[in-house]
DNA sequence: TCTGGGGTCCTAGGACCC
DNA sequence: TCTGGGGTCCTAGGACCC
């Protein structure tokens, strides 16, 4: 029997958005489809009165109507006839549009979005019980014990859990095994979709040296930028640098992890539970709003974002001490806030008072196009039962704006 | 006619304590 | 009265990820 090693896998579901929607209208296959929008299109995917979601499609004609109908909102994936038109992810939807009058708009559908989420990750630890959640479609899987998990490399209980997904609800997904999650994130990407792809530590100069430094989770938009005007643009380039010379140009910290990186280390493990560190709400108006003029609806919005939060705390089970704000002006510019109290809180009321008190430390003449509350520090509610006294100072919502 | 929402982690300076 | 550190907490901003 051949020794074991490390089998660390990435698994990412192919186009989970848009697969899911097309489960439900499989008529759209082949078709321009835009999945996104503003409130107003969820609001209508969430209307509990329309038994059959809309299919919107978007009327060039009547901008000002769509423009009301899907406001500032943002598409969550396109499917690739729609990108052949030069839609993407994270693209206004009025852009989008433009560039594709006859395209179907999707609301996202959060509640059958997550039901699948917990679906297909129910079905991975039913087979390989150490998984890590990275988020509605995505997770780490250590294979290294799991029965399957060293025959191939890993292939075999990769093909398993891809099988068994799609027989159990319709969706493919691709896999990536390597002997860390560094590696494992880039191979699930090799052979997408439905693809899988076994790494191995003597793979690194052939199958990771090539990739461009992007392909590293880690390196975004402004490293890669850095790395590009030093002349790097791929890892193996960048596992030349001296690690000393990497310290120098990006910090002791991010230096060594680079350098790590572009050789293949990585010792994180995969984490099977977590706390959160913070719990927030946030939202972009449908028009930008001044602190003066729109006082009223502001203080409405600050009102509720707070009262938000405070359900999320109470549904999740948390308190918190850090009250923090979060604002950003019609130029994109953005501005943090926080303050800490003596003691955790839960309370709405208590948090709308803390972030008034952030608020007022701000300048507000500008207009602003996104509020945010957020509560940090927290700790399991009822941990220990000490009475938070409400505050004494009254809460005056309007003369916050 | 631009650019969502919910997170995590890191850095860096100042306060404050030992 | 000059010269130190180290450690922790708080705050603000920013990069990055899904």
């Amino acid at each position: 029997m051949a020794e074991k090693i490390l089998r660390i896998a990435h698994l990412d579901m192919d186009a989970f958005y848009a697969s899911v929607e097309l489960l439900r209208y499989p008529q759209l296959k082949g078709l321009p489809v835009v999945i996104g929008g503003g409130r107003r299109t969820l609001d209508a995917a969430t209307d509990p009165n329309q038994l059959e979601r809309p299919l919107h499609r978007i009327p060039l004609e009547d901008f000002a109507r769509l423009k009301d109908y899907v406001g500032r909102g943002v598409i969550t994936t396109a499917t690739y006839a729609a990108r052949q038109f030069g839609i993407g992810s994270a693209m206004g939807l009025m852009k989008a549009a433009r560039l594709c009058p006859l395209a179907i708009l999707l609301p996202v559908d959060f509640l059958e979005i997550r039901r699948y989420s917990r679906a297909f990750k129910a079905i991975i630890t039913d087979i390989a019980p150490l998984m890590e959640d990275r988020g509605v479609d995505e997770v780490y899987i250590d294979f290294t014990d799991v029965p399957g998990g060293q025959r191939e490399g890993g292939r075999v209980l990769a093909r398993l859990i891809q099988k068994t997904i799609f027989d159990q609800t319709g969706l493919t997904c691709s896999v990536g095994v390597a002997p860390n999650k560094l590696l494992a994130k880039m191979a699930s990407e090799f052979n997408k979709p439905k693809g899988i792809s076994i790494v191995f530590e003597e793979d690194l100069q052939d199958k990771i040296w090539p990739l461009a430094c992007r392909k590293i989770n880690g390196i975004g938009p402004k490293a890669d930028e850095k790395l590009r005007a030093l002349g790097i643009s791929t890892i193996g380039e960048l596992a030349q640098k001296e690690e000393a010379w990497l310290i120098d140009h990006f910090g002791q910290k991010t230096g060594v992890w680079m350098h790590d990186a572009a050789h293949g280390r990585d010792t994180r493990p995969i984490v099977t539970t977590s706390e959160p560190v913070s719990i927030s709400r946030e939202t972009t108006f449908e028009r930008d709003l001044h602190a003066q003029r729109d006082k009223a609806e502001l203080g409405a919005i600050f009102t509720r974002l707070c009262q938000q939060v405070a359900d999320d705390l109470a549904r999740k089970g948390y308190v918190g001490k850090t009250i923090g704000i979060k604002l950003r002006y019609d130029d994109f510019k953005c501005v943090t806030r926080d303050l800490t109290l003596d003691a955790c809180t839960g309370d709405a009321q208590a948090i709308r008072h803390a972030a008034g008190l952030c608020l007022k430390r701000v300048p507000l003449t500008q207009r602003l196009r996104l509020l945010g509350v957020r509560v940090g520090s927290l700790a399991r509610a009822g941990a220990d039962e000490q009475a938070h006294a409400p505050a004494a100072v009254p809460d005056s919502p309007a003369q916050l704006f």
